[in-house]
RNA sequence: GGCCCCGUGGUCAAGCGGUUAAGACAUCGCCCUUUCACGGCGGAGACAUGGGUUCGAUUCCCGUCGGGGUCACCA
């Protein structure tokens, strides 16, 4: 009996791997261009930093006119969850990251490297575990869970570093006679890779992000079949990429410390390694330590946060780019009506270690972006929040013309407000302008310098009778403010007060201040005459009335 | 604990042996101004630490300290 009966009497009816060598040809793609991948598992709510990944993977396949593509796995079915594939395909749509190939739905997907869901894919592993065992570098495993939980305290007992390796390797040295026997009558078993390795050599790996790291060679047998017939993620990564052709796996740097042993199994296997590219994780301050974002703790670990709150997607992938290339700033200031699709990435360029996430900066990039939309954008994408997550906003907006009006104010100019960082900030920003809100609540009216009831009436009256026109331009309005305050005793001119102090009950600034505040209940304002214009003459004269009592 | 990675202002970060150590966010002050925002100007604020190497170290080497990752039939 020798490895290939070994074989055999494990997989029997599985495909020699000339079958699928010949199914999945080399890509066929220009020079230089790179195939990069997300790979996700479906457990739920989706990582930030899972969008991340799959930003940069898609920005520099995009680069380089290569290919981007979604794989799903799902090689351990107890962690999975209801929808996940979806969940993952319309976070990545939501931002605008469509892959080229891969999962499309639950169930259904596109491409010729497929299937891009692992555990369609079993067959595939256990050719290539198979072609393995034949060529003597794995071996079925028979020790249970249990022995292998007591084999690792006595070594932690031992102070001896744990594993499944040299002598502890205990199967390892199981004659072919013996597996086939234990195998026949019916013991359990996994499959291990035979390492080659040993830890008292270094080897030497280039990588993208991180640059040059040696570590021990790998001399862990580590499981590549599960009990369930699934691969373990090392097994998949290395049969994956290899058959899908990926040229550079971008992933977490949690990932870092196995390139021994990916490296090490793409030897084994007789393939050309692809370049990895470790990312720092995106962390947290908690209490004055440094952690990983996390969906436990953290709601802005979730994807799903940033739509809920608001944030613009185009913000996010700014602010993502941003941490993923400091020159992007630089860029952008230079380029601000370009798209960040001209923004070339690079990779090697990407932070070794990683960045705090910071709300404040991402909200300031969110101000900025909003402050480049014109007023019909900003409508339409308030409006479409407004429709999942506010219901009395979308019905303010329902009046689209009017709306409209608001969202212009000041917008479209050089320097345009940057009052709304995100879409749950529009609520607050434009409610007191529409009238049936505004009467229909008790407001509450903070005078500041002039706040007795018989000026402010007297200011509000003389204002609406005499002088307001909605004709007016705007330094015909606001001359015709200073010729009211003339004409109830109050300074014309800010300076003029300040000057005489002793002359004025108060000045310009304060009587439009009392404008202000009868107009809409609040201190700060976008620009009043434009206000005013907007609302228009009746809806003024209402609300000072009620402003007087 | 072993192995690996990292350490420039509060945060993100330029920097590649000689710099007044950029810039952005935040913060403070001033200006603009009918409020706020915008904008403009300015201020404060950093090379973790100890040794080397060198004419010269933020940059190179070693130690220390600090932070992170990893050591599963999870990914």
């Amino acid at each position: 009996m020798d490895y290939k009966d070994l074989a055999n009497l494990i997989f029997p009816d599985i495909n020699g791997i000339e079958y699928y060598e010949k199914k999945y040809p080399k890509r066929n793609l220009k020079e230089g261009a790179i195939v990069t991948r997300v790979a996700p598992s479906p457990t739920g709510n989706v990582h930030i930093g899972t969008l991340y990944q799959g930003f940069v993977a898609k920005k520099v396949a995009k680069q380089t006119e290569g290919v981007f593509f979604l794989r799903i796995e799902d090689t351990d079915q107890k962690r999975e969850v209801e929808n996940g594939i979806n969940q993952i395909i319309s976070a990545f749509s939501n931002f605008g990251i469509v892959p080229d190939e891969g999962m499309i739905s639950e169930t259904e997907e596109k491409g010729e490297y497929g299937p891009y869901k692992q555990s369609k894919r079993k067959e595939i592993y256990q050719a290539y575990a198979k072609y393995l065992i034949e060529q003597g570098k794995a071996y079925p495993c028979f020790c249970s869970a249990e022995e292998i939980e007591q084999m690792r305290q006595k070594q932690e007992q031992a102070k001896i570093r744990p594993g499944y390796y040299g002598v502890w390797a205990k199967c390892r040295k199981l004659s072919i006679e013996e597996m086939s026997e234990k195998i026949k009558s019916g013991e359990k078993y996994i499959i291990r890779f035979k390492s080659p390795g040993r830890e008292d050599r270094k080897i030497k790996h280039h990588d993208v992000i991180k640059g040059n790291v040696d570590f021990p060679e790998n001399d862990q047998d580590i499981v590549i079949i599960k009990a369930d017939g699934l691969p373990t993620y090392h097994f998949a990564h290395a049969v994956d990429d290899h058959l899908m052709g990926t040229t550079h796996v971008i992933r977490g740097d949690e990932w870092l410390s196995s390139v021994p042993l990916h490296l090490q199994l793409f030897h084994e296997l007789g393939w050309k390694p692809p370049k990895y590219v470790h990312i720092a994780p995106i962390m947290k301050n908690d209490n004055g330590n440094k952690r990983k974002l996390s969906k436990r703790k953290d709601p802005e670990a979730a994807v799903s946060y940033y739509a809920e709150e608001g944030i613009p997607q185009e913000a996010v992938k700014e602010y993502l780019l941003n941490i993923a290339n400091s020159n992007f700033e630089n860029w952008r200031r230079t380029n601000q009506d370009k798209s960040i699709d001209e923004f070339e990435l690079q990779l090697n360029k990407m932070s070794v270690s990683g960045a705090l996430f910071d709300m404040v900066k991402l909200l300031d990039v969110g101000k900025n972006v909003i402050s480049k939309y014109s007023s019909e954008k900003v409508y339409e994408e308030a409006y479409n929040w407004a429709k999942k997550y506010d219901e009395e906003l979308l019905e303010l907006l329902q009046n689209k013309e009017y709306s409209l009006k608001i969202f212009s104010i000041e917008r479209g100019n050089k320097k345009p407000r940057k009052d709304i960082a995100k879409w749950s900030d529009v609520k607050n920003s434009i409610i007191y302008m529409f009238d049936e809100k505004f009467f229909s609540k008790k407001q509450d009216y903070q005078y500041q310098i002039i706040n007795n009831k018989e000026d402010i009436s007297k200011i509000l009256n003389l204002y609406i009778e005499k002088y307001y026109n909605q004709e007016d331009d705007k330094q015909t309005w606001f001359d015709k403010i200073k010729e009211l305050s003339g004409e109830l005793g109050y300074a014309k001119e800010v300076k003029e007060f300040k000057a005489n102090p002793e002359k004025y009950k108060a000045h310009v600034g304060d009587v439009s201040t009392v404008l202000r505040v009868a107009l809409t209940a609040r201190t700060n304002t976008p620009d009043m005459y434009e206000i005013m214009r907007v609302l228009g003459k009746e809806s003024i004269k209402k609300r000072f009335e009620i402003a007087k009592n």
